[in-house]
DNA sequence: TACACTCGTTGTACCATACAACTAAAGTTC
DNA sequence: GAACTTTAGTTGTATGGTACAACGAGTGTA
């Protein structure tokens, strides 16, 4: 039904199109989601906590941005008292962050309202059909991994 | 399969992880796809295409940008001489925008480096699976296209 | 005619980001 | 083990994208 090479390119335009659309609406929507926590530090906190832990170059490298952005987000998480650093004995250059309490604490609050946006927005969806959107997502950004620098 | 509420939590957080670390990458991926055009304005211009014309505040409201944001980003588009305003005969409030001959040029050639990129990251993929991913990808942005401002 | 609404611009401030230069700690080579 | 190279992170600087607020101009309505 879909193998024609036009099709193909058709799909292909629809995703492009739709995954922009959806990156361009998503600091707005990200604002409203927790208009406290300073956004894109929310992110950073998010992936520290799903990772158990984890250094500044690994955040650089997840989300493709440059360690000085990376910096400053965590001094800035640090200084809300969300995140500690704990040096690692073996190598004195590394930073093991971690969140605190409290940045715990903040994370569950605001995954909490984030899920409700979520579960509200994809009420209607089977459970078919979110399993399967997850596994493309997950394959889609796996792809990009290891996307060259260039 | 899918059906306990558990396993759709689970799904739900998968995507919601995922989205968001697309978005965050975003920006970079696309300032690798076409380090000429300003970013942003590629996305407005892309649209103004694709509805064939259109207002600044059709774009405003389908990215969920402020109005000034929109107003700098076309005036940055029309100084490049990408985009052209026409004052609507009927309402001297409105001016449509199109792209110029030049724009449409410029479009034409940051989306074959777009669409081979995507090509070629989603090449493993099958039609069927590609056309399923726009389709969630179409509906996920549908329910959220009249996403009340709070 | 006055009031309210819509479309767009401009002033201002702020956040997120990149790039470059730098320090410090490890690792590598001879 | 001294000299180079690589890796982790910080800081200075510049820029781009954004929102909010105040405004101006055009349109509709009581």
């Amino acid at each position: 039904m879909a193998d024609a090479p036009r099709e193909r390119e058709e799909s292909l335009d629809v995703i492009q199109r739709e995954l922009t659309a959806f990156a361009r609406r998503a600091r707005s929507a990200a604002a409203r989601l927790h208009p406290d926590l300073p956004l894109v530090s929310y992110t950073l906190l998010a992936h520290i906590d799903h990772r158990h832990g984890c250094r500044a170059t690994d955040l650089a490298a997840h989300y493709m941005l440059d360690k000085s952005t990376v910096s400053r987000q965590v001094a800035a998480l640090e200084k809300l008292g969300l995140v500690e650093r704990h040096p690692d004995p073996d190598d004195q250059r590394i930073q093991v962050l971690h969140p605190t309490a409290a940045g715990t604490k903040a994370l569950a609050s605001t995954q909490a309202s984030r899920r409700a946006a979520y579960r509200e927005r994809l009420g209607t969806w089977t459970s078919d059909d979110l399993e399967q959107f997850a596994e493309y997502l997950l394959r889609y950004n796996a792809a990009g991994e290891d996307s060259p620098p260039q």
